[in-house]
DNA sequence: TTAGAACAATTCTATATAGAATAATTAGAG
DNA sequence: CTCTAATTATTCTATATAGAATTGTTCTAA
């Protein structure tokens, strides 16, 4: 039995990538696709730690780390130690961050509109329904089975 | 209306990147994510250009160059000019990426094992049609508003 | 026929991503 | 208590990816 799903999924993430930079960069916004998914989780919740947007964004922990030097190099984000528990970084949004909210949704909006082009509603939850299906298939086994 | 499909692309992208990586270390072969879709379309059919390598698999075209670059390097591929069109490049197979196919595609079946666990064969279906939709219209946006 | 447009691939440069190793802190077993 | 294991984040190194610019080839309109 030959599937194709994972052929498919790189295929679409190399796409989306490119198409949704470039309508960012239209719209006078300077976030990269990778900077765009940690201020996703953070705006949903602030005052992260690194471990907790590694979990949520499904980077490795070391990318995470990297790309959050470059936002607080941009004064998207500001790191700030937890006093109870030395070991972790709490990752908080700047003012600035906080700022760019709407107009970046409203570039994902457009980006969502052309992507499920064509999907009835009743589509679309089913096919992100099988997304959160496959997304938490694979999480788990990473978690069982640590890759390092 | 906010969706996220997107997001969820990204994150199973991710998650299948570092665990078919293992999978693939575990069995002794050492193909990258990248180098494999090369592999992937190539399989399918021999020949091609590096324009139609990079449609098929959804890389920008000098990305193709430089993934080919160590494929040659690795001894997995061959340039030759097209004397009909002295432009392209045509990209072949040495026999011993052809010698590889079969352990390849084990990995991936076992891949898409874990990746559909829990799936039935119409769910499966479903959403690999859902993928495809999905892709076709990114491709074609791409196409008619080249990004470059 | 030829000059400029179009096409195909590559190179140059910069960012994204992750594995392995390291540093710092906390937890836990004896 | 204390020493080792576990946790958390970061740095180091290497590959992946793509935009912009470049090179070489073919096509096309005057």
């Amino acid at each position: 039995m030959e599937t194709k799903g994972g052929f498919y999924i790189t295929q679409i993430k190399q796409l989306q990538d490119r198409i949704f930079e470039k309508l960012l960069i239209e719209n006078g916004i300077e976030i990269s696709s990778g900077q765009g998914r940690i201020l996703f989780v953070l705006w949903k919740k602030d005052h992260l730690t690194v471990s907790e947007i590694s979990r949520q964004t499904s980077l490795a922990k070391n990318t995470v780390s990297i790309v959050i030097d470059g936002m607080v190099q941009k004064g998207l984000l500001e790191r700030t130690i937890n006093p109870e528990n030395r070991r972790q970084t709490i990752i908080s949004l700047t003012e600035y961050a906080k700022s760019m909210r709407i107009k970046y949704e409203a570039v994902s909006e457009q980006m969502g509109v052309l992507f499920y082009q064509g999907f009835s509603e009743k589509e679309l939850k089913e096919f992100e329904g099988y997304l959160v299906r496959i997304r938490d298939t694979l999480a788990e086994y990473e978690e069982n089975f640590p890759l390092h």
